[in-house]
RNA sequence: GGGCGAUUAGCUCAGCUGGCUAGAGCGCUACGUUCACACCGUAGAGGUCACAGGUUCAAGUCCUGUAUCGCCCA
């Protein structure tokens, strides 16, 4: 006999073991074979900052259901796992400890030093990352994972970046950033978030060189960051101000016919004042026009600096002085000014990296940019010309890492071209997938717009196609350049040489690298912002200029570096974009562009395998899991990678899951305090419990509540952290009982931390015991049983019933895992387990057990089947307490079926998915099976009503229709038991007795002797005879209704008849009963 | 400022292309521990579906507006 199960589900004790099983049979692994059906999921990998929190726990949950569903479907299933080494951020923490630690910065320690301490900090938080992973029952392929900067990865960095350079799609410009200055480099605009603060809007006034008579000696511009007035290169007015008034006016107008009322009263306050305006500011504006055209210089306070008057349409003849400073080198809008005047006006940078000024702001260099602001102000106030000072709400972009302010900076950078290019772009070039698009924006809006690779892929988005459709298509439709270039010391270092050459030594360059021969080199010359290739030393131009040489895998290529750097080039310290890396994830994981030379680390496994290679057997793969605040970051430049590298798309399948958000709404986050690590949950519930939990809350597009709380150190008592009393600051919190403080975020070293958990988890741990007992049922109750197919022709009627409900279940749940909905799959899953499963079948079953022979080894197949199927059905979504039952129900009842052995595997995570039996489902059947339950809980109602207790023999007597009756009657067996009664009459002519409590559904009337209490009973059967009246009234009254009988479906009509036709019979039924009830009185 | 979304029982959420006497789990109330499970069983109470209009025979579901909240973009 198989070892009895301990009464409750302990996760701890199993969970180790399970994990070991399935590693040491090497389950999870991929190898390339003969099977055409193939699953492939790339992890959106976590980045090694830090560890994971619930948001990686619901998207890791996601994929592994994913993968296990597939896996057990029979695919050739690959979930590639792996970490990010995110760069900025990365190198943000590591420089952060170095700074508090040991209170050094980046550059005591060097550019190797810093990357050698980031290397330990990436290895310590990769382990604790796959460690959490694998708590949580990832399926992946351990064995191919990837870092994005291990040599495979780097390789296809450099590689693409060389491609991309040689199609001219890869620039290099001086283009205006946000600048941290902080962390001393560019962050891109996704790494910005805008906030609204308290600042200040500083009118200035500047000096007009040699006004002539008449004209204003001054001019005003007003700023929020008056620092930058240092750099101002001109001052600007509209051109035509009038006109322009005129338009605005005009807009406003057709504003207003079209605004809703509300806002119609605030439009024409705008154009009243648009209209005094004119007559208040016209005549001065035209006038500033003029000067500027007359050629009217001003004189730059404190730098002293002659700078022009001009005209340009960004000024605003409707704000403020109706003129607009013009600082190019720090302002974007600005620098367009600049562009159009560049022949005009300077452009002067004033800031050094770090934030301070440098030479150019004259008295104020040296100054941190905020002293500076000071500084400025007092000089503008001492010398009379600080005209207004507004305060204000302005919204500062701050960096997402440093969380300092932004600053628009002018630097050199690199950008990838995203828009449309003139000479088109080959994508999958030398694949035979190549094809030419315009520009890698427009085809990854393409490849989710209709247009389908050659192999007749394209991309759609889950569970809400229509709507994530067009966040990406909206975002990819700017076709705005990508910054790649960081100024980082962490990442992958950007592959180019540059040096400033004379014609003959760039001939002898030409020449050394043998240019024409190589496919490994490519050298441009930098024309202007612009650049041209050189492919024969003859292409040198004759004053030399500005080159730049790219090498197309650098870590092979060292004496091509040691010729580059003996002609003074030297390479670009920038480091790319991590997205850079990460966009090539699909691929370089797998051993692009060449998995026959693609090293492989010891212990893994190999990208080749006999004739094939995992490159052309897993890419294209199928799905990517994540959440849809990542669309833009992810999906457009995968997709855009994919295409250009291997002209495929690197998934079909975007699986947009929730975002999880804490008890007051809250976007979960470990540095905000209220992110919660699953592996506290985990060591709680167990990691069934939490996927469960996890796969029940991801329904469509509701985010994810997860009410926080944090387990008390000092009374082990749970606190919820929405209510709770803050401490010293917005960490801590205040343990109301013993009034003493504690630490979320565990980084206090004073101060005791708690563990965050959520009581929403209860429910998984309960499904789980649930399970593992009615398995435990099982194990006590198949001592002996033998598989016999002759059976199949024995079936009870809750064995019928219960096996077209498992049909019923096992095709709604895959239903509902393609169509991407876990909730409602695991939903379907639960009620067919715990509701008809445990609650009716086994314990409908517990007397023919009981009874043994040859009816309790049909019931015993029966169950022995439905647990097989139950535990196949959960195993994605719980795995490990689903494989241990396996084991056990293996153990005892070693074939299962009911006319054939079902398909048999040692281990559930590979054995088969299983299938509905369309010949088991009978809903007639299942039908008569639901009047049997109605029947039933209306005994057990009459019982609590009358408070009879649950196991006190009962006389009932039930009359009904003829047809009802035989149906009734062949569940007799089943009556008796479930509704533990003493005698049971069924029949169209039976009478109530004088004395019998009643109750009166839809063609039953349920009548039980000797238990009555009169009173209580007219109440109830009068209160009974209101609510059908009220519900008969409502359909009489809709089916007087000419036009719903003529206009709705005729089905509809229909049903509303026969509804009529009941409701009247169960009126008169219960009227009959009060009449019967009163004659007694 | 532009775009996208949400608002349904005390709590957390389902409710597809309009046909509903609006569901689930938790919580709550009453009863129940010899016979798998108290991390359980049985039964029950709980909702003018945010608000105001409209379309329709029929609106939680469609349209318009209002309020509140969230996200993305500028």
């Amino acid at each position: 006999m198989a070892q009895e199960l301990a009464k409750n589900f302990d996760p701890a004790s199993i969970e180790r073991s399970v994990y070991q099983r399935w590693l040491e049979a090497g389950a999870f692994d991929a190898t390339p074979d003969d099977r055409d059906d193939r699953y492939v999921i790339m992890m959106p990998l976590p980045n090694v900052t830090g560890a994971l929190h619930m948001g990686h726990a619901l998207d890791n949950v996601m994929q592994d259901l994913l993968t296990r569903w597939h896996r057990m479907q029979g695919d050739n299933t690959l979930w590639m796992p792996g970490t990010d080494h995110a760069g900025i951020a990365t190198q943000a923490v590591v420089e952060k400890r170095l700074l508090e630690l040991e209170g050094k910065t980046r550059h005591d320690v060097g550019r190797d030093g810093l990357v050698e301490r980031i290397w330990g900090w990436k290895n310590q938080y990769q382990k604790r990352i796959i460690s959490q992973l694998q708590t949580m029952g990832c399926s992946c392929d351990w064995k191919r994972q990837r870092f994005t900067m291990d040599e495979t990865c780097a390789r296809a960095v450099t590689w693409t970046f060389f491609r991309m350079f040689d199609d001219g799609l890869i620039y290099q410009g001086n283009r205006m950033v946000n600048w941290d200055c902080h962390l001393q480099t560019a962050v891109s605009d996704d790494e910005i978030e805008h906030r609204s603060v308290d600042g200040h809007f500083w009118h200035l006034r500047y000096p007009v060189i040699d006004p002539q008579p008449g004209e204003p000696e001054t001019i005003v511009v007003a700023t929020t960051r008056p620092e930058t007035m240092l750099g101002d290169t001109a001052v600007a007015c509209h051109p035509d101000p009038s006109g322009a008034l005129e338009m605005r006016i005009e807009d406003a107008k057709q504003r207003l016919e079209r605004a809703p009322d509300k806002s119609k009263q605030d439009i024409e306050m705008q154009i009243e004042l648009l209209n005094a305006r004119r007559q208040s500011h016209l005549p001065l504006l035209e006038q500033f026009a003029q000067m500027a055209k007359d050629g009217r210089m001003i004189r730059l306070p404190i730098v002293d600096r002659e700078i022009p008057l001009i005209t340009d349409e960004w000024a605003k003849p409707e704000l403020g002085s109706g003129c607009v400073k013009i600082t190019p080198g720090h302002d974007p809008n600005d620098y367009d000014v600049w562009t159009r005047h560049s022949d005009e006006i300077d452009l002067i940078n004033i800031l050094n990296p770090d934030g301070t000024l440098n030479e150019h702001a004259g008295p104020c260099s040296g100054l941190d940019r905020f002293e500076a602001r000071k500084e400025v102000v007092s000089r503008f106030e001492a010398a009379g010309l600080l005209e207004e000072i507004e305060a204000r709400n302005i919204e500062v972009g701050h960096s997402d890492r440093s969380k300092t302010p932004i600053e628009p900076y002018l630097s050199l950078q690199w950008f990838v071209q995203m828009g449309d290019v003139d000479q088109g772009v080959t994508f999958g070039r030398g694949t035979d997938l190549e094809f030419e698009g315009r520009g890698l924006a427009q085809a990854a809006i393409d490849a989710c717009s209709g247009w389908k690779s050659e192999t007749g892929r394209t991309v759609n988005f889950h569970p809400d196609p229509e709507r994530y459709r067009k966040t990406l298509v909206n975002w990819l439709a700017e076709k705005r350049d990508w910054c790649i270039s960081r100024q980082l010391w962490w990442g992958h270092q950007i592959p180019i040489w540059s040096a400033e050459l004379e014609q003959k030594p760039l001939i002898d360059l030409l020449e050394n690298l043998h240019i024409d021969e190589r496919d490994d080199v490519r050298v441009r010359f930098v024309d202007g912002i612009t650049s041209r290739p050189l492919a024969l030393p003859t292409d040198a131009p004759e004053g030399g200029g500005r080159i730049l040489v790219c090498l197309r895998d650098p870590s092979t290529q060292g004496a091509d570096s040691e010729l580059l750097d003996r002609f003074g080039f030297e390479r670009d310290p920038d480091v790319l974009d991590t997205w850079f890396s990460s966009a090539l994830w699909p691929h370089s994981t797998l051993g692009w562009p060449d998995p026959e030379t693609a090293s492989v680390e010891a212990g893994q496994s190999r990208f080749t395998e006999g004739d094939r290679d995992t490159l052309s057997y897993y890419y294209p793969g199928s799905c990517l899991v994540t959440g849809r605040d990542i669309i833009t970051l992810w999906v457009a430049r995968m997709v855009v990678m994919g295409l250009y590298n291997l002209g495929d798309l690197p998934f079909t399948d975007v699986f947009l899951h929730a975002i999880i958000l804490d008890g007051k709404g809250e976007r979960m986050s470990k540095s905000k305090g209220n992110g919660i690590d699953p592996v506290d949950i985990i060591e709680r519930y167990g990691t069934d419990a939490m996927r469960y939990v996890l796969s029940e809350m991801q329904t469509g597009t509701q985010d994810i509540r997860l009410p926080v709380h944090a387990i008390s150190p000092f009374t082990a008592n749970s606190i919820d952290l929405a209510t709770a009393k803050h401490g010293r600051n917005i960490f801590t919190y205040i343990c109301p009982e013993s009034g003493k403080e504690f630490d979320v975020l565990g980084t206090m070293e004073d101060v005791p931390a708690a563990k965050l958990i959520s009581d929403r988890f209860d429910v998984g741990r309960n499904f789980c015991n649930k399970l593992w007992n009615a398995v435990r049922f099982a194990l006590m109750n198949l001592e002996g049983y033998q598989f016999d197919p002759a059976r199949a022709d024995q079936l009870g009627m809750e064995d019928r019933w219960i096996l077209s409900r498992l049909s019923d279940a096992c095709q709604q749940v895959q239903q509902q895992l393609e169509d991407y909905n876990p909730s409602a799959a695991i939903g379907i899953a639960r009620e067919f387990f715990w509701n008809e499963l445990c609650d009716w079948y086994l314990e409908a079953i517990k007397p023919r057990l009981r009874d043994g022979g040859e009816d309790a080894g049909t019931a015993q197949q029966v169950l022995a089947t439905c647990l097989d199927q139950v535990l196949r059905l959960l195993h994605p979504f719980v795995p490990f307490v689903t494989e241990e039952l396996w084991g056990s129900l293996r153990e005892i009842a070693e074939l299962r079926g009911i006319d054939a052995p079902l398909p048999d595997h040692e281990l559930l995570c590979l054995a088969r998915w299983p299938a509905a039996v369309s010949s088991w489902r009978d809903v007639a059947l299942e039908h008569t099976f639901d009047r049997g339950r109605e029947l039933i809980r209306t005994i057990r109602d009459l019982r609590s009503r009358y408070n009879i207790p649950p196991r006190e023999p009962l006389e009932v007597r039930v009359r009904t229709t003829a047809e009802s009756e035989i149906n009734l009657g062949s569940l007799e067996g089943l009556i008796l038991h479930l509704g533990c009664i003493s005698s049971l009459t069924i029949g169209h002519d039976v009478e109530r007795t004088i004395d019998s409590a009643v109750s009166v559904s839809s063609g039953v009337e349920v009548f039980v002797p000797g238990v009555i209490d009169l009173e209580k009973e007219k109440v109830r059967l009068r209160e009974q005879e209101k609510q059908t009246e009220g519900r008969l009234d409502g359909s009489h009254k809709k089916l007087a209704n000419e036009n719903f009988v003529s206009k709705a479906a005729p089905e509809v009509v229909e049903r509303e008849k026969a509804l009529v036709a009941e409701l009247e019979q169960q009126l008169m039924t219960i009227r009959s009963n009060i009449e019967a009830l009163n004659a007694n009185s």
